[in-house]
DNA sequence: ACATTTGTTTTTGTATACAAAATAGTGGCC
DNA sequence: GGCCACTATTTTGTATACAAAAACAAATGT
């Protein structure tokens, strides 16, 4: 692993605090202050900026200004029905390329999603539901595919981890990956694509409520 | 439509001189250059190299220097695959979301695609072929979906754009777009996905023999 | 009291300067 | 002649400076 440069570094930390919900969806980022506070120039905070903007987890504001994405519901319904037809893209890949190391993985994950959300560990929970998926993308066997649906994943963290309130809520999703894991596994592509966009679809609902 | 800032021109220069194949795959961007060039310093050209290379156009060198994007068979495979299943997506949300305005857009440019072909205009054709996926995308009703699948096709443009060499070439690939217009039309979801990767799959081929 | 204009302050975009990293070049040495 | 060490040059990343644009505020006139 490389060490960061200092804009990746700052690129890193911002998008950390985004999606942990520090920084809110609507902030304005203030190049001076964030210069300031990270003890560099506007330089290469104004170059992490445009990164996160193309990544769209910023925006630009109408006249001046960058603020932390912020949808409407007609937005939100939009970028999730994207981000679900990727997903299920990649569902439909990688049931044509599993081998016994990704199926091993899907499952590894699948396990620490059931640990964490059992012992109602949300933060756990998170990082373990971020994992599984990552696992399918990384089971397509396309870094190119993976990378699309990790870029939406990080796009729409803050409002999916809303959700998540109760313990209950945590096994519950843990448990709907189950039928999606059986669906992938069958190595039919409709299937795998179909069960995929359900199972999205059923979590969209929950999060739909929340924001 | 606002007056394009600098760096915002000098993206679209860039751009268009890619997708022309002025600049070649491989080709180095050198930062000093481009702002004697541009007359401009190499604060914007810097600003407008990285969004490009967030767009995946562009690629950091190793150690130094930013290149026009270069892929091997096997990268030219996946970031296609990927591709391939964006425009399926697309296809498969356009067909349930199919208005009146819509089919009259995607047939129009269906027609100037026909006319461009039959007169052996190869430039005509690419911009016509493009406005024939544009015309798709839009149909999504999704702008998220349509930026991906529009940030794919810009950064395949040059690969693809290669095998098209005779007037029968461009015949060929025009008319093969009526079953997939005929696919998307039929309004069945699965129809018109498949459909439209197999007319990728059945371009992807040519383009393969030429890269 | 309100709208409009004018002046002030912030904020942004671009230019320039400079130091550190990387490459290329040069000369000496075997 | 080939190879290594060392220097010069290019190139990059970051800082700073400055001018133009935008937001803000106050004062003026109606």
């Amino acid at each position: 692993m490389t060490t960061p440069s200092t804009v990746q570094r700052i690129e890193m930390v911002l998008t950390e605090e985004i999606s942990v919900g520090e920084l809110t969806p609507g902030m304005r980022l203030d190049e001076a202050k964030l210069a300031e506070r990270f003890g560099v120039s506007r330089t290469p905070i104004r170059e992490a900026l445009n990164r996160l903007t193309a990544q769209g987890i910023l925006v630009p504001g109408e006249k001046r200004g960058v603020f932390v994405a912020q949808y409407s519901r007609e937005e939100l319904s939009q970028i999730f029905e994207a981000m679900h037809e990727i997903e299920a893209a990649c569902a439909r890949i990688a049931s044509q390329r599993l081998n016994l190391l990704a199926r091993s993985e899907i499952e590894q994950a699948q396990s620490e999603c059931l640990a964490a959300a059992r012992s109602g560990d949300r933060a756990g929970y998170l990082r373990a539901n971020e994992a599984f998926h990552m696992a399918i993308y990384k089971a397509t066997g396309n870094p190119y595919m993976a990378e699309i649906a990790t870029e939406f994943r990080r796009r729409t963290g803050p409002f999916r981890a809303k959700k998540f309130e109760t313990t209950q809520d945590l096994i519950e999703s843990a448990e709907s990956h189950r039928e999606l894991i059986d669906n992938i596994f069958s190595e039919d592509s409709a299937t795998a694509s179909n069960g995929m966009r359900s199972h999205m679809t059923a979590s969209f609902m929950q999060t739909l409520k929340v924001n």
